[in-house]
DNA sequence: CATAGCCGTGACAACGTTGTCAATTTGTCT
DNA sequence: AGACAAATTGACAACGTTGTCACGGCTATG
């Protein structure tokens, strides 16, 4: 025999014990003007002594807002994701927001399919977009027509009006090949990210400019292809160490790509960082956990997530402008690269 | 100017255009009975054709379930618990489901707090709770007492009866230690799991089987606690290592703290395999980006969590009995791993 | 001292579905 | 053909909130 679990108590339970009526205490309950101190308090009181929750359902239904929160991906690492899992979670949790991830199939067509289904299913509030979705313009005007307020976690390229969170990819980029010069390397490989993303272009922008700031001539043997994958990142290197004159210094453009690159290196025989430096991008999991550890461009994936969280909440609930943001980086040094090898 | 965007259709559209009643519109979008072929096919055109989608909150305050399902978890690697997620969030998006991914905060009861907040806001229809916190017994009857439905990711310990899809942490540990034995190794070190997870407890039981079926003696100084985490992988392996007559492989009970035997070993200039060799559990996506690659029990993570939503959604929705799972594992041998050295 | 305006509160109608139950149509069996 | 059962359909009341608007009491103003 189980027990019948004891029933949910509901507003109008809250409202007579509290001697009130219900549209008093929803307006305790999301903080509305115009209720007195002791009202407040008394049905606080009460609320906290019945365990009362509002449903959501109803709250959606008649206040016309799911207090849902999506966020869309597309298939990045692991260990990026997570942590824009957490940045944006951690926000919606400051305002009672629930956080629905939804990693998208397809691409094209069937992706914005998936998107909008996700979108027209749940109701939700808003939109948190991760690259390279963010770079879907026919997303972007599809999200506009159905008047859903979006966040795009992603560089700021795309001819579109709407409020993104970003850091400076190329610049940061540049700082990094910097370093590799000023360590005395002058054969210095690059492995570009996926074709697809944005910022795999402004990483290499920002290669080439540090090349060019230091009088080395750009060449497009030290350049690979890569998908921001173990592996591609794997095969790049591969390629660029088997040929004459192979480049002292490697650049990947994100951190399992450069883990790629050690692996690479590790199977040639090619010692790191004595007979070649690495370099990653994003500062992940990955970077402390292979050996050696990569130096790398710390990205803050969680501050990105939070602040771009941060802002469409604000737009949702105060109804503010949509503004953008630009979070800063910082190089981190370890272990992968040292003074290139006479 | 912005376009006043068009007004969602609802049910009542849907029934006006097909000339039915909402009543039967609902019948059709729910498969119910006693619908005639006719009116059925009539209705899904109209539903398209208006690219009509139920309202959720709607659809939950009326029909008291949310079509949301929990995956609750607190800490586990980041790569371990994305292969959950995807499993879950893959089976759920066969039956409509959303999947509510919620990390725990705090420890005892503030823990139990916290998911119950969240249940209770959300009125999910049913949740996925992994390890450790399907081990806490007060969670559990805390769930009951709310009728919620749930399934564990995690070993069937706990004296509680409820489903839960788990694999056999004893076995396999115990077949990666007389894989080791195997090559040769007397001297195995190994390193337990979290002390919270009944998991580790399991794997450490296989550790000691192995060697008592090879006559080898268990000895304490061969065993450390370890975290579950890269650092304290890291730190138990030094320990290990750096005693006299230290052992010549070191089992740890998953591949974050493989990993971080790996990278102690590297700092003491320990070559693996030629000197030492090492053996993982999981068979995570680090697994395969250190070097050298890791030996390690392959998890059906992604098969676990996507087992588990089935057997919930299968009771949520057929209402049939709880049951529970026991899925394979099975050793992949790579590279960290090899004959004793003389 | 009258009057306008604000504050605090409550009554009641949405919100868009599903559940219940009754009404109607169709089919089956003598 | 008549009687009864089954299949199909619809009317209407939930579900638990928030939005709208009205009302009384109080304060500031002229």
């Amino acid at each position: 025999m189980t027990k019948a679990p004891p029933r949910r108590a509901k507003i109008q339970d809250v409202a007579e014990a509290a001697g009130v009526a219900i549209k008093t205490v929803s307006r305790v309950l999301n903080n509305e003007p115009n209720v007195r101190e002791e009202t407040r308090q008394r049905v606080l009181a009460i609320v906290k002594k019945l365990n009362y929750h509002p449903s959501l359902s109803a709250r959606s239904l008649a206040g016309r807002r799911s207090f849902l929160i999506g966020l869309i991906y597309e298939n990045p690492s692991a260990n990026y994701i997570v942590d824009v899992q957490h940045g944006a979670m951690a926000r919606c949790r400051e305002d009672r927001f629930q956080l629905l991830m939804h990693q998208v199939t397809g691409r094209g067509e069937e992706m914005e399919r998936d998107v909008l289904g996700l979108v027209d299913q749940t109701h939700l509030d808003g939109l948190i977009v991760t690259a390279p979705l963010s770079e879907s313009v026919d997303l972007m005007r599809a999200l506009d027509r159905r008047a859903l307020p979006f966040v795009r976690v992603a560089p700021n390229d795309v001819p579109h009006q709407t409020p993104y969170v970003d850091m400076d990819d190329a610049g940061a980029a540049r700082e990094m090949t910097e370093y590799l010069i000023g360590l005395g390397h002058r054969r210095i490989g690059f492995i570009i990210g996926h074709p697809d993303h944005f910022a795999s272009g402004q990483r290499l922008l920002g290669y080439k400019a540090a090349l060019a700031a230091h009088g080395i001539d750009y060449q497009d043997r030290f350049v690979r292809q890569g998908y921001f994958v173990f592996e591609s990142g794997m095969d790049a290197a591969k390629e660029l160490l088997t040929q004459p004159d192979a480049p002292t210094a490697i650049f990947a453009s994100n951190d399992d790509m450069a883990a790629g690159v050690l692996m690479a290196a590790h199977e040639l025989g090619i010692n790191v960082p004595e007979r070649l430096s690495v370099a990653g991008f994003d500062d992940t999991y990955i970077a402390k956990t292979v050996w050696p550890r990569l130096t790398t461009v710390h990205q803050p994936t969680y501050d990105l997530a939070y602040t771009a969280t941060n802002l469409l909440l604000q737009m949702l609930q105060t109804g503010s402008a949509p503004q953008s943001m630009r979070l800063g980086y910082r190089l981190v040094c370890r272990a992968s690269t040292a003074v290139v090898h006479k």
